[in-house]
DNA sequence: AGGCTTTTTTTCGAGCCTCGAAAAAACACT
DNA sequence: AGTGTTTTTTCGAGGCTCGAAAAAAAGCCT
């Protein structure tokens, strides 16, 4: 709205950004007819009528003719848009704590081919690592039932910090090794465009288009895992810092000076609420402990026994919801308060941290329409991350390669 | 670049945002030519001088013959456009603490007229204080010098909180009324537009303005005065919460159940950095003690006392400079680092604090780049609140009122 | 069954807009 | 005065969207 900067519109952008447009209502809408899809972008049917048109000569949309029997209304019946699957496909890859993950997506967002694998990342050397991530990308590019050369893109998604521009993991809690450009690595490899995402950033994303009713313009997905991490819609984007991938809120300061976590530093939310502080706590260990992974099952029996009877191990629990209440307050302070998706394995302890949350949200600034927050939990965040790897992945090629269409006027195809 | 939802692009958008740019680009740049227009916007030399002749024509844009006489360059010489200082006015309303000053601004944005008064507004009612923002308005309005008709906008700057949407200050320090929607009053009551803005976002306007090279995309003002405050901009785009006006720095926590806030809360960075909160504790008073407004001239004798020797008054300001330092931390941790502006009165002690806030913001994520966090000072925020307002005001007639144009074919005035 | 109504989709010409190339304008230098 | 250089304007071509009208594809009714 304000300064608008950046670079005057030209003539061709026009075509480029309505033909987005329509991609995009279809990839929402599912099924729309031409007239839907003029109603919902305000463009003329005149314009709808000849941009479809292109879009299907290109093979990007199909013609739904299979639409619903309904047809209990008169008058011409509508005919549904669909996007095409065989346009393109897309390749998720999510690696995650001692688990590699990789899915083929066809164009309509269909899962075609998936590979799961157990290894070992606390302790893989640098090498090893990076070339498992290739072999087993390489291997699903191998399916013979694969169109190689319709692949897309690949969108790999990691817990951890990623760079602002999604080519490089920085830091992961998952292996010591830092600095790793994925991007980079398997765009040389395999010659596909790929980027590096932040596993909330994704989970952020799907719940985006999971539930679009409550995830809209502004929301907040927060991690509650061996770390902290959290993914931020604003006005309808994600919303990433300037440097780093995305808002570390389990970095917030709780305490000055507070228990030790994991980063080195004193006070940070995680030191409270991060499954090994919890673990820490029930133990009545020193906040000084040194933090270590607690494995899932571990941390049900811990939430079992807090459910069970008072005692320190839900002290524990009420004392990570004092902390992300505060810091929750405090984020609620900057941005206003908005609904809240808490997922991860804590997620499912929901029921013991949510008390402490609402009381210690209560007394913040952010809190005041305390009652207007309103928090969702799902416990497994694997399918959450790959959800928004492929819709990030499928966007990217809604925006980046379909939308300017053949362009660069080397002749179109057909008169 | 994620989901572009909203509507499709219309053939007659085209050129009213290209028009929108051309007007941004002189207002930028001062007495641009229409070169340097065209390889700023990327639009084509023709595109810029159709669109500058139609401006020139409707009397929005003037050509500065008298441009610098250094001529020393061959070829035709440059012809620099102009803002018209006689195409449109805007009025700016600034209502601070126990003071109320307004201005005229012409469209190059000069100032042409200004009005201030004293008044005591903790303890005017609220009509007397809506009507003495009313009567001066109208006092500048009835100016025989001001052709009326020429006011397009009002912008109204208030140290609080303002809605979203810029109607209304719902709760301010400088008054215990809330909930007046000045936006509406002076719109009904003058039939010009108004606008109701935050101050410390219109400071953060007025920065970019002054010090674009500093202040550009990403960078964070902040107000040091009775109360904190801050503006953020982030990607160029000032960052407006979704309910209310802005983010609420001074609300952030910085230690759960800590030192009473004005707000009623406890713990708030305000209640450790604001003028109150340093007497408070310079004073050796209780945290729990109420706060009450400290004058300007105050607060600089205990800045002095300060800085002559060790004791409670240099305490007190490393006390408000951790606050500051751990919050500022946080907040890092979210949007990640970016130069700051202290302004207020308590900038002018920055000395003062900045050696506490710097070593609190080391221990904190968001601090990891510490040496690139900058600091700048402005003691005086109303010049700055009353430009931020102003340039406000402008951008909205630039954007929405001779953007579109004539529009709604009623004729062009001339073939 | 055939004509009528209703709704969706396509076709077609008009009107804008931007662009590139060429022309015109305005100056400095010789 | 003529030449060279740079800026600005002019002009025709090509695209794009739009509104109106036509065409298409059903259901409804007699």
């Amino acid at each position: 709205m304000f300064q608008t900067m950046s670079v005057g519109i030209r003539h061709d952008d026009l075509r480029r950004r309505n033909r987005a447009m329509v991609i995009s209502a279809v990839r929402r809408a599912g099924q729309p007819s031409r007239t839907e899809i003029a109603a919902t972008t305000g463009l003329s049917h005149s314009t709808i009528s000849a941009i479809s048109a292109d879009l299907i000569q290109e093979g990007i949309l199909t013609e739904s003719k299979a639409s619903e029997p309904t047809a209990l209304k008169r008058g011409r019946p509508q005919i549904g848009l669909a996007l095409n699957p065989e346009a393109a496909a897309v390749l998720t890859v999510v690696l995650s704590l001692n688990f590699l993950s990789v899915a083929v997506i066809d164009y309509a967002g269909q899962v075609v081919a998936e590979e799961q694998l157990r290894l070992d990342t606390l302790v893989m050397p640098r090498d090893e690592l990076i070339g498992e991530c290739v072999a087993i990308v390489r291997r699903r590019l191998r399916d013979p039932d694969l169109d190689i050369g319709s692949v897309a893109r690949i969108a790999m998604g990691i817990q951890g910090i990623t760079d602002t521009h999604a080519r490089a993991m920085l830091w992961s809690p998952i292996t010591p090794l830092t600095d790793i450009p994925f991007a980079d690595i398997l765009e040389t490899e395999f010659g596909i465009p790929a980027t590096m995402e932040n596993d909330c950033n994704m989970m952020a994303v799907a719940l985006q288009w999971r539930d679009p009713e409550r995830y809209r313009d502004d929301f907040i997905a927060i991690l509650l895992s061996h770390g902290i991490g959290m993914g931020l819609v604003l006005k309808g984007t994600l919303f990433t810092g300037t440097h780093s991938s995305g808002g570390e809120f389990g970095h917030m300061i709780h305490r000055p000076g507070g228990a030790l976590c994991r980063c080195g530093r004193r006070g940070c939310v995680e030191a409270y609420a991060g499954n090994y502080a919890i673990w820490r706590s029930a133990m009545k260990m020193s906040e000084d402990a040194e933090p270590v992974d607690i494995g899932d099952a571990d941390m049900r029996a811990l939430a079992a026994k807090a459910r069970e009877k008072d005692g320190p191990e839900r002290e524990a629990y009420r004392r990570a919801g004092e902390a992300l209440g505060f810091s929750l307050g405090s984020l609620f302070a900057l941005i206003d308060p908005a609904p809240v998706a808490m997922v991860g394995v804590s997620a499912a302890a929901f029921d013991l941290i949510e008390p402490a949350l609402r009381e210690a949200i209560a007394q913040t600034a952010g809190g005041q329409h305390s009652t207007s927050i309103s928090f969702d939990t799902e416990p497994n965040e694997l399918p959450l991350i790959r959800e928004g790897c492929a819709m990030r992945a499928l966007t990217f090629v809604d925006q980046e390669i379909f939308a300017p269409g053949v362009q660069a006027r080397t002749g179109k195809h057909v008169a």
